[in-house]
DNA sequence: GAATCGTGGTT
DNA sequence: TAACCAAGATT
């Protein structure tokens, strides 16, 4: 029993953010859904996507039953639109291969398109309770302060940081849930990536990087993705043309929207490619 | 292991 | 304002 449980569980308790995906009445599928969308997308932006998808798509094979090009639309604004299509898989292999029931376990879940270790992890413990090292961004920080007393933890998650984040994790499974979602809620809020409110943390008295006076990150650089000027922000700009369009849509409208020929071509294929858009006729592209 | 893949709010 | 960063997955 790590000292850390009792002060972080009793403050999500008092200070948890009441998200659709959380508590009793939330479908696996809401769960799943949630995570897709959260990948690398923050809460305050997934939130009226996730209502109306879940709105409109039940079930998974209710999406599944959908073309793709309607998911990708649905999407809207959130990014990685391929996302978009990989929960459109995922439905299809659930409502085919599982009843129409999400899978609870992490195998079958980790199988599933979009589902890597965070999400089959994410998506067993807390939509089906079953006991798994759950390891985002945030919970990676929160050990990495709390734990080891960095800033930041490694650019990928190391043999031992598992290690550790398994010797915290609560024996009942009930409770490593808890623990769990509470550890990513007081990244989320409290022990951020800059800023750290450390006056309003449950465990301050007992973080190794406070105790060792915040110390500066000294690892490797983080790596800070560049935007302007590069294919993701081309490909940005041509699926919103497909996104905001009710039909086709002619290639000049495409070519309107970036300068650079080469590269829109290059990023036109890499749609293509990608099963983002379809050819649609001559001259013509449209949503699959 | 490194590169790639969107978007927009915050600082 | 440019940089940072947000519940990662895939190749």
């Amino acid at each position: 029993m790590s000292l850390l449980h009792e002060p972080v569980l009793r403050w999500y308790d008092d200070h948890a953010r009441e998200l659709p995906w959380r508590g009793p009445d939330a479908s696996a599928w809401s769960v799943m859904v949630s995570e897709l969308m959260l990948q690398q997308t923050p809460v305050a932006r997934v939130l009226p996507v996730h209502e109306a998808w879940l709105e409109r798509w039940p079930t998974p094979a209710d999406l599944a039953a959908e073309s793709t090009g309607e998911a990708v639309r649905a999407w809207g604004r959130l990014g990685y639109p391929r996302r978009a299509l990989r929960l459109h898989a995922a439905a299809t292999v659930i409502a085919e291969r599982h009843g129409n029931e999400v899978p609870a376990s992490y195998d079958e879940l980790i199988a599933l398109p979009g589902v890597g270790d965070y999400t089959a992890a994410a998506i067993a413990t807390f939509a089906y309770g079953r006991r798994h090292v759950v390891l985002d961004t945030n919970v990676r920080r929160v050990l990495a302060r709390a734990l080891q007393g960095v800033e930041f933890p490694a650019p990928s998650v190391t043999r031992a940081e598992r290690d550790a984040a398994a010797e915290v994790l609560p024996e009942d499974p009930a409770t490593a849930a808890t623990w769990s979602v509470a550890v990513m809620e007081l990244g989320a809020l409290v022990c951020t990536a800059s800023n750290p409110r450390c006056g309003d943390c449950p465990v301050a008295d007992l973080c190794a990087w406070r105790a060792a006076g915040h110390p500066a990150y000294d690892g490797p650089p983080r790596k800070v993705q560049t935007w302007v000027g590069t294919d993701r922000q081309c490909r940005g700009r041509l699926l919103s043309v497909l996104r905001d369009s009710d039909g086709p849509v002619h290639r000049s409208r495409l070519d309107a929207t970036w300068p650079d020929e080469p590269q829109r071509l290059r990023c036109l294929a890499s749609l293509i490619e990608d099963r983002l858009v379809v050819d649609a006729g001559p001259d013509t592209y449209a949503l699959p």
